[in-house]
DNA sequence: TGTACATCAGTGAACGCGCGTTCACTGATGTAC
DNA sequence: TGTACATCAGTGAACGCGCGTTCACTGATGTAC
């Protein structure tokens, strides 16, 4: 063959990579097919050998985007006592790097407005992937059942995304880091 | 005059009234202003008779977003002892009824993930307008002085934005009414 | 060993479409004389 | 009282642009005989 067995599998894997990216950075619809195999090094024509669909990369980039976040922690908490392991998921979500950086933040405090406008057939996946990733959090979440687990972590993960949200809007980075540190403060003191 | 001399402000009170339902509906970019002008009975040509650009009907499209809020509560919180009006927002905030309409819901959890793309001289304003929103909110906060008000308001603001964007992205209507009933049970019992 | 053909990731131009914005025009009613 | 002109909210066609998607093609390397 003219190409390596895994180079397909590798050139998809990087066009996701920068989607997930850009779509974060820019919105679902504001991230376009051109530029984003631009980004990847390649043309537009070729963006078909490898998605049916421009949802179809969408599905693959958020999926990309919640295992990134998996990634991220699933080293870094080894060390922690399982019983503060959430603890340092709400530090970094609620982290001015976090806030800064949607593009490699959470696909949910990124493009929470966006997915309810998307066609029925992406909103489903994408509401799926939320509710598994809501599921994994829940586990690491404070509470003496997994019924409280769930419920807190439900709490929790509302007050993230809305504080994250809503410092990106402010522009002054005063604000910005009262909600951060209103939302880290109230969070770590109440569960 | 060929019409009355209130005729031109009615015309754009109208036009924003329709953009204000719009861009909560369909998103900033989601809501074009053919589509918008076609709404109010208007054909598109006349849009900047009224407006200089499309970024500027978006300003005056969430200020009114803002103010329809206030108007919502300026007189059903008339009867309702002034430390329980905070409990009254929490509701109807949380409440199916907002999920399922964010044409004239918050403008905040409809738009919050547009906002940081847009131009800044946009982003300023409507930062501006949050801002000011925040403020107007924190009086009716639980809270002893001023500083816990804004503290709290911060922390049940955030709460609730996250729990409405996330709610709205859910697909079961049993996970929505969880995420809902959720972080309102939890807010209503803690302060 | 040499030639003809198959494979297939990637190219780049083209498609129809909706967007924000511009502009010459309309037509009802006002004012000037 | 009647005519010429001014005003101005609204019209509708046109503009250039970027979008998602399609498609005939390229060119490096594989296989068949």
């Amino acid at each position: 063959m003219r190409y390596e067995p895994e180079h397909k599998t590798q050139t998809r894997d990087r066009i996701v990579r920068n989607a997930a990216r850009k779509f974060r950075a820019e919105g679902l619809s504001g991230a376009g097919v051109a530029r984003i195999m631009q980004a990847s090094g390649l043309t537009v024509g070729g963006f078909y050998k490898h998605f049916q669909s421009k949802d179809e990369l969408i599905t693959n980039a958020i999926a990309r985007g919640f295992s990134e976040f998996d990634e991220r922690f699933s080293s870094s908490l080894q060390e922690v006592p399982h019983e503060d392991r959430w603890k340092e998921i709400v530090k970094w979500y609620l982290s001015a790097e976090h806030c800064d950086h949607p593009e490699t933040g959470c696909p949910v405090a990124a493009l929470a407005t966006d997915i309810p406008r998307a066609k029925i057939t992406l909103r489903r996946r994408i509401s799926n992937l939320v509710k598994m990733q809501g599921e994994r959090l829940s586990e690491l979440m404070p509470g003496a059942t997994a019924t409280e687990r769930k419920r807190n972590s439900i709490v929790i993960f509302s007050a993230m995304a809305g504080a994250v949200s809503t410092a990106r809007l402010l522009i002054d980075p005063a604000d910005k880091q009262a909600v951060l540190s209103s939302v880290q403060d109230y969070l770590l003191r109440s569960f």
